[in-house]
DNA sequence: TATTGTTATACTCTATAACTATA
DNA sequence: TATAGTTATAGAGTATAACAATA
């Protein structure tokens, strides 16, 4: 499902740049014609939001590049370094990935030894998640990267008292609505 | 590419609840014990953006039940009907989508008799895209079910200056980040 | 030569059923 | 029985190459 496409691809993901929605000059005009009219779409929150994702997952792409970790990968590793010792499903569930589709994606983790599973000792069916020190190393140079590249150039975008307050709505909607 | 999943199938679309990532309780422990700490993924805005833009379709999604339109549907009948007599490239790259992406969800549009595929008299290669009745109905319909069902409760979550506000913000990044 | 719509194809993301080994 | 990890699989979304018809 999709409002409109545009997504960098994982094996491109080196650093790609994006095709995108058709930005209109500053005449309103585009060169063989009249410009669409967008209508409602303009004012649909789930529109914009959407084309938001799509730019702000593309520059998170961009300034990960030379870690090569994807917003999903970099999400499972923070997760792992403040609550060590979990198992796939509490991580998983957590940040509401299924179950079958974890596997896969751990198993790319754990091949460039940024985390380990050992079974539980308690509960033998359960593995026990871990990053490595590469794995803690490497989450920690990731947070300074977002912070530096991607997240700064977002603060100066929208000024820090905006970004804040865009941080809260975008809580209140993943939370509350 | 994700931060973490859940979304709503199309054959699924009449209607499901969707799997989310765990809400904590009041007390921040779960059921067998201690919650997992969320660290920074609660303060970067790619991760609460990318879950509030999976609610918001998901709610578009239970609104626009009864007309059985996803958001991408819903997208190109509106433009459609704001700019009658475009061609398939103009409309797709307006959304974003890949003209060969396009190939299918306006066969998929015109197999319900929602819009029409005519040769154009002035250029035999293209094809002049038009709404039905049928689509003028039902895009008419769809924009009284978004705003009264969905755009309504987002505003009354949010306060009409917020979402007023939001709307800016969103829009910004989209076309300046 | 270039463009429009199209086909074929591949890769990613997401979802579900069912298996295994444990409990 | 129920749960954790896993496999297999299917459906969407997205991207690129290449073809036929037309310009």
């Amino acid at each position: 499902m999709k409002f409109f496409g545009s997504s960098v691809s994982k094996t491109t993901l080196k650093t790609a740049s994006l095709p995108q929605a058709k930005t209109l000059d500053p005449t309103g005009y585009d060169e063989e014609g009249a410009a669409l009219q967008m209508g409602e779409l303009s004012e649909l929150l789930g529109y914009v939001l959407k084309r938001a994702q799509l730019k702000i997952f593309d520059d998170f792409l961009r300034c990960m590049a030379p870690l090569q970790l994807t917003p999903a990968q970099f999400s499972v590793l923070l997760l792992l370094d403040r609550n060590p010792g979990r198992n796939q499903t509490e991580i998983a569930t957590t940040l509401g990935i299924q179950r079958p589709n974890f596997v896969a994606m751990l198993d790319g983790l754990e091949s460039r030894d940024l985390l380990t599973r050992m079974r539980s000792p308690s509960d033998r069916r359960s593995h026990v998640l871990m990053l490595t020190d590469k794995g803690r190393a490497t989450i920690a140079r990731a947070k300074k990267l977002v912070a530096t590249r991607h997240e700064a150039r977002l603060i100066e975008l929208l000024g820090p008292d905006e970004h804040k307050a865009l941080l809260g709505m975008m809580t209140k909607i993943a939370t509350e609505f």
